[in-house]
DNA sequence: TGCATGTGCAACTCATTGGTTGCAGCTGAC
DNA sequence: GTCAGCTGCAACCAATGAGTTGCACATGCA
């Protein structure tokens, strides 16, 4: 993944900002993210054969990353995959480091200051 | 900020990514963290009047991210000054690349595949 | 000393979230 | 056509979170 655009990740819509760093706050989530990374797409039923959670619970947390933009789902035959569609984490990152630049520019100035 | 190492931090504490994203999910508290960075440290009481808010409000919103360690307080006389402690951002940041290049490798494992 | 200002703590309300159970509706295969 | 398996929807519960109000406590300064 490259860096994304400075300005235009900071002014990205902060509501996807919020349901992004919202739906990655969850560590079933991660987990789900992290399975559907490793092992490929998969149905909200296998998922949860590997958790201790039901399959509705799974599902509200597919749907949760799915709304956040982070998965996509398809039918096949009367199953559905979902499987990860990661360039949203781009806007994470993107205002990650948008923040981390400004830290280290304070720095920066502060050092001016203090040396 | 450099890339952190990647195996400790996809290691690293599923709390403190939990409360580290979970901080970051709520758009008050990314603006809260966005004008420490640019205007320095600060006490609840200012920060509350750029907001809507209450100073209690705000003083949740502080501690919410204190206990990420994002930010970290100082007593000065009678007030609370709250900074930004960006160490923790490299985290977020490392989960979210590692996961990236999960999904990179995948990505190129689909490309070989399919040529 | 007394007062204004700023912080700390507790209780309360309202909305959201994570999780469950139950049941109905499709769909593929025999 | 029928049946098993998978998905979809709704209701419900417990816990958490965001926000408020009210009041007590500490501190700097005239």
């Amino acid at each position: 993944m490259t860096r994304p655009q400075s300005k235009a990740a900071r002014q990205a819509d902060s509501g996807a900002l919020d349901s992004m760093f919202g739906a990655l706050a969850d560590p079933t989530r991660r987990l789900l993210v992290e399975r559907l990374l490793l092992k490929g797409p998969a149905t909200a039923t296998v998922l949860a054969e590997t958790t201790p959670l039901t399959r509705q619970a799974v599902l509200k947390h597919l749907q949760v990353l799915e709304a956040a933009g982070l998965l996509a789902h398809e039918r096949v035959g009367r199953e559905v995959h979902y499987r990860v569609t990661p360039q949203p984490l781009a806007s994470a990152v993107g205002w990650i480091l948008d923040t981390a630049d400004q830290w280290d520019s304070r720095i920066d100035r502060l050092r001016k200051l203090t040396q």
